[in-house]
DNA sequence: TTGTTTTATCAACATCGTGTTGATAATATC
DNA sequence: GATATTATCAACACGATGTTGATAAAACAA
């Protein structure tokens, strides 16, 4: 337990999780080598495996941290306004916190999900979504019959929706804050992309 | 200008192509090697490389060949029918021709779609669903004043959405016919997930 | 058909990245 | 300061890559 805490360790993953994000955006996923990666980290090769399988285990590894770390930001946000309406106006907590969340890891989260080649991250950040839009059809319309089509179908759209608007505000550079974009895209969920819609 | 008519390259590349799809169902496109390529199409692997220049470039010849059949298939079907309504209650042309479309050539997009890993394939199905939407949503509103969020983030949430839906149905094994998700998906993007929406 | 061109085959080669090993040095921990 | 853990380094076998030159087979054109 106290053996992971060793500041060397420590020191060296970080380092080979930076020089394989700067790598990334530099080159490119495939092109990378074990030795490029040690080789940007001041490391040893031979160093890396005592750490990593493999150049994708070296991914998954810094990928779960993150995806971790926005579940918890989710679920907090929910706990913290369980009384939401989604059919409010004015953007929801969850959707501010979301956008709040990638803004501070948004190095990491513009090349994983940017990039091609990124094996399993976007699917996991969409499964993430997944989730979050469930709860919410599932708080707004329980009944099934209600819907205009699948449950299942339907929060498999919207997540992938909402993964497409964070991936641009990324490619973007973020040229909107974190509350505006959570309005936004509040505004073409629920009202679609017309002004006076007549449905 | 004949040459390339060969009918011994035209089976060549055909075999390898073959091989490419059915080895990345079965072991995914990382795990292959050129070697495995083309022991499974019975050729030589210096043939491989009379024709292709690696293992990415063979996927990107195979990949163009059914984005370009998939951009004509939906050129042609808004020619076909210039004075559609996007808000109408049956489903547009288009739309049942996209399923159409992908169902004719379920198995390649079925593994180019939903393996991970497969290198820009899937972005450059959502470039073509990007100027489809484009399209549609001019022929509604032209005006920037009277869409709910810029037009470029409108566009790509829904070109997202869209693919979204087909990888589903895709995943599934095309539980419903091209026609009924053609009229789902047009529900979905237009009325929204809730019936009786009070929007 | 014949002769020419193009394509496919095969073995062989150098190159590169991988993953591992064993000995040694450096650092953290108690 | 003693012990345990981690990092370094050179070296190795292995496998995949991309290329080459010679040869065989197939397509094409007259």
């Amino acid at each position: 337990m106290s053996r992971k805490l060793d500041p060397r360790v420590v020191r060296t993953r970080q380092m080979l999780r930076d020089a394989l994000v700067e790598l990334i955006h530099e080159q490119g996923y495939e092109k990378i080598t074990v030795q490029d990666i040690t080789s940007r980290a001041t490391l040893n090769r031979a160093t890396f495996y005592l750490h990593y399988r493999d150049k994708l285990d070296l991914l998954y590894q810094s990928s779960k941290e993150i995806v971790k770390d926005l579940t918890e930001c989710i679920d907090l946000s929910f706990e913290e306004d369980k009384e939401f309406d989604f059919l409010s106006d004015k953007p929801h907590i969850v959707f501010i916190r979301l956008f709040e969340q990638v803004s501070q890891n948004s190095n990491l989260y513009k090349v994983f999900l940017t990039e091609k080649n990124m094996p399993h991250f976007t699917s996991r950040i969409k499964d993430v979504l997944v989730d979050f839009i469930l709860k919410g059809i599932n708080h707004v319309q329980p009944d099934d019959q209600l819907l205009t089509v699948p449950r299942e179908i339907a929060v498999r759209y919207f997540a992938a929706a909402f993964l497409e608007v964070i991936v641009w505000w990324l490619e973007k550079d973020m040229p909107y804050a974190p509350k505006y974009m959570a309005g936004l895209l509040m505004r073409i969920a629920i009202k679609g992309p017309y002004v006076n819609n007549p449905f």
